[in-house]
DNA sequence: CCGATATTTGACAAAACGTTACATTACGTC
DNA sequence: GACGTAATGTAACGTTTTGTCAAATATCGG
């Protein structure tokens, strides 16, 4: 599929498959996988159909390849958070990250994740379970990060993992449907800083 | 438009418009604006497609009755909460009743005003536009609400009623996501549980 | 029963959709 | 420089989309 290795036979690529690739990651984040037809996505793209379909497989595939491209670049900064010390920091680093990466300038308002196919038609409804899974995972890693807390005695034994985790995780979603509507940074950043007010005391 | 009234001239109507409309509501809350076809909606509605153009003029009319119909029905809590006597007894009604009304057996999943059109195709990002609009209406309420209990000594004064009302609308959205993943309503309350901890205490 | 009026029905139109066939172009190899 | 190979540009495919037309149907007032 991709041709990179010298020794190389026939015409070259005209473009670079990652770029145009991030190109389609905003169309898909900005318009959703059923608001995006294939000419949006090769016009933003600067391809054709016949280059789309030999490189990527179909709308689809497509679609796949951009969700993985977005986890890997625009949500790096998750696994970061996962990293921090203590289960308060990595709350607090991972809202106020998300917040900031809602809001990026030049970038779609917004959470991929959750705009490009919160529901679509039936259908196409195995985009919206793929990116359910994609949030229910990082939710999950999450819920392990805490659970660990709980164990190193950072959290409190009554804490509970899985609460903690799906309370931060909406709070994530709450903010991304609220910066798909235009609401600023330092709005949401003052949402984050009550949202954290919910955290549990570490004297507990 | 509607023909209820006795002295009715031409043939009545085959199909109750309310009924109707009802149906359409959730194709359209199930699938998206974008996702839900004219044939989807008429095969749901019991009625043809002239049928429907006659009766709510085209498919973006239909979807803003909708829109409408949802909001004096399966949102009419939202009303109710706001007359509870305190400001907490306001946000905890709200998000209580909020995560029922998002995991209603036998309707859809999740909020109408959120799944039906977060995002768009350019040609449609007035129905995006639409819905954010009402969520906007729905929190400057609650901020409006919030406000008086200011001044009612309800809330401290060093709160800040847009805060407070950005916050909790934050929580309702991100809990909508998550029911529309199918998380079960004894989770949604569990996050409910820990967003309140974030409320400010009575004695400060 | 008759004319007026409005709804239903089924077919149709124009455009857009995702996808593919075909001829052309550009490159490495011999 | 011709050959094989793979990507390109154009143009079309069949299907589905939103929206409409004309004829048939049902009910009311007279």
């Amino acid at each position: 599929m991709t041709d990179t290795r010298p020794g190389a036979r026939g015409r070259p690529r005209g473009f670079d498959a990652d770029q145009a690739l991030d190109r389609a990651v905003e169309v898909f984040w900005r318009q959703g996988y059923e608001g995006a037809s294939l000419g949006d996505l090769t016009a933003a793209m600067g391809i054709n159909k016949p280059s789309l379909y030999a490189a990527y497989g179909n709308k689809r595939e497509l679609f796949d390849r951009a969700l993985a491209r977005y986890a890997e670049t625009d949500m790096a900064y998750a696994g970061a958070a996962l990293a921090r010390p203590t289960a308060h920091e990595v709350a607090e680093t991972f809202l106020r990250d998300n917040a900031r990466a809602l809001t990026m300038p030049g970038r779609p308002a917004g959470c991929f994740s959750i705009q490009s196919g919160l529901s679509c038609s039936p259908e196409n409804a195995g985009v919206s379970a793929t990116l359910a899974r994609a949030r229910r995972a990082g939710e999950l890693a999450m819920r392990e990060r805490f659970e660990r807390a709980v164990r190193d005695g950072d959290l409190g034994p009554g804490e509970d993992p899985a609460d903690l985790a799906r309370y931060v995780m909406t709070v994530s979603e709450g903010l991304a449907v609220h910066a798909a509507a235009g609401t600023p940074l330092h709005e949401l950043e003052r949402t984050v800083d009550l949202a954290l007010r919910a955290w549990p005391s570490r004297t507990e």
